[in-house]
Formats: C-alpha cells, structure tokens, sequence
RNA sequence: GCCCCCAUAGCUUAAUGGAUAAAGCAACUGCCUUCUAAGCAGUUGAUCCAGGUUCGAUUCCUGGUGGGGGUACCA
C-alpha cells in the first residue's frame, strides 16, 4: 500500500531528521503531468525554516535515503521537491493484492469508538425535498466510506415528532377530512388531500386532534422511508422526539445544566449561560415562559442521549439554513459533555436552475420538486452521484434540464461506461489466451504505468474524503481515472492472442481499475453495470 | 447592524500552502472492418479588487465589492 510506503519514508527520514517536527503530516501527492516520477514530497520546503538548511540540499538528502527496492529512481528537484518513481515490478504487485483483503483499509479508519451520523432529520410534515437529497447522498455515502475502512457507523434520523408543528399537521389533516380547507398558518400540500382521502372513515369519526397528528406522522414517516430507500439510502435509526419526552430526557437535561451552573431565569424563562454560548452568541431560552420548551433544549437533551447510547463520535449534517445553530450546540455540548467529538457538517442549500421551459410545464408548483420527483425523473445513480460532486460547502446548482437528459453530458455515464467496458472485455476473454508473467519479470507502458498509479491512488482519495468528510473527491477521482481508462483502451489493446504475456498484465490491470471503480461507485451508493 | 458560506474558462465546478491551475457542458477539427463511439485525439478559453504573511498564495490573514443564508420565549 502507499501508505506503508508512505510510513516507510516517515520512518526514515525521523531517524535522519529527529529534530524535524512536520514529518508526521508528511503525505505523498502526485505531480503534475510534465514532471519525471510518479510520486512527489514537498517536505523538505516546508523543513528548511528548522532545520535551517536549504530545501534543495534536505531533498538531496532526502532522496538518497528513500531509495528502496520499490523505487528506480529518486531525485531531488528545485526548489526542493523530491520526485519519485516505483519499480513496474511493485506496482503490479499492488494491483495484484488489491482485491486481496478488504481489511488492509482498516489502517485508514479515524475512529476508534463508534460513530452517530444523524443526516436528514427532515421535519415530519411533508415530503422530502431537494435538500434532503443532497444531505441524503452526502451523508450516507460518508457512511459508506466510514465503513469501508472499518469504522462502526449508526445513520440516525432524527424525527421532530412533538410540539406545535405537529398539532398543526393535525389540524390540516383533520381539515382535509372535513372536507374544509387547512387553517391559516397549516400545511396546504397535495399530500394532505390524498392521505385524507385514505383514511379509515369510520373510525375516525371519533378521532380527536391527536389522533391525526399521529396518523398523518406515521403515514409521512413511511413515505419518507420509502423514498430515502429509493434513493439507495436506509438508516439504523429512526429516533422519534416523543421518545425523550417519555423518558424524561428533557428534565435530565435541566437538571445537569443546573448542576454546572449554567442555567438562569429571566421575564419567567430560562436561560442558558453565557458561560457556554458560542462566539458572536447571544444568550438563547431553554424553557419559555409557558413552560414549553425550546428546540434547543431537546436538541441538547437529544444529544445527550446519543452520548449515553455509547457514541464516542457524534456528526450531524444540517444544511445551511441552520447554520446559525452550530455555535449554540457546539457550546452548549462542549460544556454538558466535553469528552464527545462532536462535529456539524454544513452544507450549502441546493438552488434550483432557472427552469427552461419543458420542467415548467411539468411542474404544477413551479419551483418545487421533491426528491422522489427527482429520482424518478433522472434516476438513482445520476442523482446521487450530482449531489456528493460538489463540496458541501458550495451552493449546488441542480440544473433539472440537464439532469433529465438522460445522455452522455452526465458523468456519471462516463464512470460506468469503463466498468461496462471491463466487463465486456472479460466477458470475451478466454482463459488460455493469457500467460502468467512473475511480477519481477513485468515491464509497464507508460500508459500502463499512469493507469496503475492512478489505480493505487484509490485509498489515498479514500484518506482525504475523510479527512474533509466529503465525499467530493471520490468523485473527481473517478472521473479522473475513467479519462485515464478511455485514453487507455483506445491505444492499447488488452487481448492479443499474439502475445499471452502482455494478454496477462493488462487483464490484472483492468481488473485492478474494475476494482477502483466498482468500489468507488458502490461507496457513493451508485451502481456499476455490467452492460450499458 | 451583527454572524456564517461562496466568488476560478461563456456556463457548472475541481485543485492536503507547492511545480506549466484540472474536468464536464457550450464552440470548432479529426477518428468506428479491430476487446461497447455513452469513447478517443486536438483547438479556443479562467483564479473578483487592494493590501499583508511566506522561499512560494487560487488556497492563510485584513479591508473592500458582489451573491446566498442566518440573526425568535419559531419549529
């Protein structure tokens, strides 16, 4: 692996340097087309301030030491890089092993304890819209890659099912079976008309409100379950809020706030400190005046439990809109439960694309679309794949027009398309057509030489979409392989009866890309086929 | 007012503080008798402005400009 090579170069050049402090986050990359070598260290730049040499001259050293029976050749370059390359000879080896044992992933794994991922979280009120899919997508695809390399992940959805929302939802339903229109402040969607129409009539009749906020919830939680399913994406969880008012987790909560004295009354509310608010922060209300809680108080009370379910890492994905909320709880958890790594990943809201003229007309409402819509407009695969692409921190342009074209403007059909092609390849190969070659023996093309490395490259995105939790770059990186795979299959040839030895080496090859591919696709939740 | 996010090619976006800034779409030119042309090869084209830190800045800091979001005893 490269990140055994990688430990390796660590390991040396401490023992040359000990007084050297960056070597840790020391990391290999790969450079830019028109340099000589496959793998480039920067390190030496960065060293030279302390260890009050020249960056040219700590390569030079560099570059002497790293030299291995995995590396040909090794210099070092202005103004201080050291550039690499590795023997044909292990990196056939590499691709060999990497169907291997999925374990060796492992190394990679953040967390030790086990890990609450809460994404979603949609308000139990009406269907799923475009900014669920995109925290959808990016959150279980996170997951995904958590679990790969070993993390223990629960996928939580947390569902507001109390408070005044939900009488509210009630109100608009029984409405609805009333035949009347929902009251000023209710909700007025379509969604309503056709549960109401469903309902058991005879019972209820002698329903009260109660009784069709937890029907209309029951019902739209189902819907939503089936729609996330849909989308490729189910959770281990579903946590009602009703729960932590059962169970008194509210009243827990108070009671350790009180303890840490961080609780005040003021105008007959109370008050969380100013010992715990975040920067820029006012003081925010636990318990209003009415008695009722705030969100924030069962927020925190919520939090608290997932902590005391055993969660050593707890991350939510909120989208942008509730921003304003991160430094709030992040106080407030920092001070109630300060053992807790605790992390908010924001993203940005998904905008619509001025609609052209086709999705208007499909659209009753205009600018609204669901994400079943959308699953059934442009399909599973196209649609996740468009959300994780981009950073969660950039505003996602969905663009309907295009995302329906069902063609080859979509990426994603470029990804597939090589497993497709691979597939093909093998699906003619016939097993004498190729002759073993012992990895010493292997000699490498250049366009097999960049498809390999590339091909390795695989757990080091892996790396980096954890480190970021985003799994952005996995996507740039298929796309990036797949351009490489194209170019690759129109130049060379990977079945040639004339020549078994080269038949050989290049079927270990693609199959080696068949493994980066499916694997990466699979942890974005998008399929591989066989045949397109 | 205050707080957060964003600003890269005509459009949508990539790029752990590193080398000649990378793709797709759009435009133009070639390539199917050969493992799938949903493909390949090529041309045109970009870091909002002004300072600062650094050997080195698209990346970090400060101040602008422009866009989005947030600022409840709402949920």
């Amino acid at each position: 692996m490269l990140i055994e090579l990688e430990n390796r170069i660590k390991k040396i050049l401490r023992e040359k340097f000990p007084e050297s402090q960056g070597i840790q986050s020391l990391s290999i990359s790969l450079p830019p087309p028109h340099i000589k070598g496959n793998y480039s260290i920067a390190w030496p730049m960065s060293a030279a301030k302390h260890l009050k040499k020249s960056p040219l001259e700590i390569a030079g050293e560099a570059a002497l030491l790293i030299k291995d029976d995995s590396i040909s050749d090794c210099e070092a370059v202005p103004p201080g890089f050291v550039n690499f390359t590795v023997k044909d000879e292990f990196c056939f080896r590499e691709i060999l092993s990497l169907n291997e044992k999925q374990q060796k992933y492992f190394c990679l794994s953040p967390f030790t304890g086990a890990v609450n991922l809460e994404f979603v979280s949609a308000n139990p009120t009406g269907p799923l819209h475009l900014a669920s899919g995109r925290a959808a997508a990016i959150g279980d695809s996170l997951a995904r890659i958590l679990e790969f390399v070993g993390c223990k992940v629960s996928r939580e959805y947390y569902v507001n099912d109390a408070g005044r929302q939900v009488e509210i939802l009630g109100l608009s339903l029984k409405a609805r079976f009333e035949g009347k229109e929902p009251p000023e402040n209710g909700y007025r969607g379509e969604y309503l008309l056709k549960m109401a129409k469903n309902l058991p009539r005879k019972d209820c009749s002698r329903w009260g409100n109660k009784d069709f906020s937890e029907f209309a919830i029951s019902k739209i939680i189902k819907m939503h379950k089936t729609d996330l399913a849909a989308f490729g994406v189910e959770f281990d969880n579903w946590f009602l809020e009703s729960e932590l008012h059962k169970k008194s987790w509210l009243k827990k909560t108070l009671e350790k706030i009180k303890r840490k004295k961080l609780i005040y009354e003021k105008d007959g509310a109370l008050w969380f400190g100013s010992g715990a608010k975040g920067r820029g922060d006012k003081d925010r209300v636990l318990v209003k005046s009415d008695g009722r809680n705030t969100y924030f108080l069962s927020d925190i009370a919520y939090h608290l439990n997932k902590s005391s379910r055993g969660f050593k890492h707890i991350i939510d994905i909120w989208g942008a809109d509730h921003h304003g909320y991160v430094p709030r709880m992040k106080a407030a958890l920092g001070a109630l439960i300060p053992e807790i790594d605790f992390r908010i990943i924001i993203h940005q809201l998904v905008l619509l694309k001025k609609e052209s003229e086709k999705v208007k007309m499909s659209k009753r409402e205009g600018r609204f679309i669901s994400l079943k819509e959308l699953v059934e407009e442009v399909g599973k695969d196209a649609g996740r794949f468009f959300f994780v692409m981009r950073s969660p921190n950039s505003h996602l342009n969905f663009d309907i027009g295009l995302a329906r074209k069902k063609s080859n403007e979509n990426p994603v059909y470029y990804v597939q398309y090589v497993h497709a092609r691979i597939c093909s390849i093998f699906s003619k190969a016939r097993l004498d057509g190729a002759k073993m070659v012992r990895p010493a023996e292997v000699e490498l093309s250049d366009e097999e030489k960049r498809l390999a490395v590339k091909v390795l490259w695989f757990e080091k995105i892996l790396q980096t979409c954890i480190e970021d939790l985003s799994p952005h770059h996995l996507t740039s990186y298929l796309v990036e392989l797949a351009g490489l795979f194209h170019s690759f299959y129109d130049t060379c040839r990977v079945l040639d009866p004339q020549n078994p030895e080269k038949t050989y080496i290049r079927m270990k090859l693609i199959e080696g890309v068949r493994f980066a591919i499916k694997s990466g696709l699979g942890l974005l939740g998008v399929s591989a086929p066989e045949k397109m």
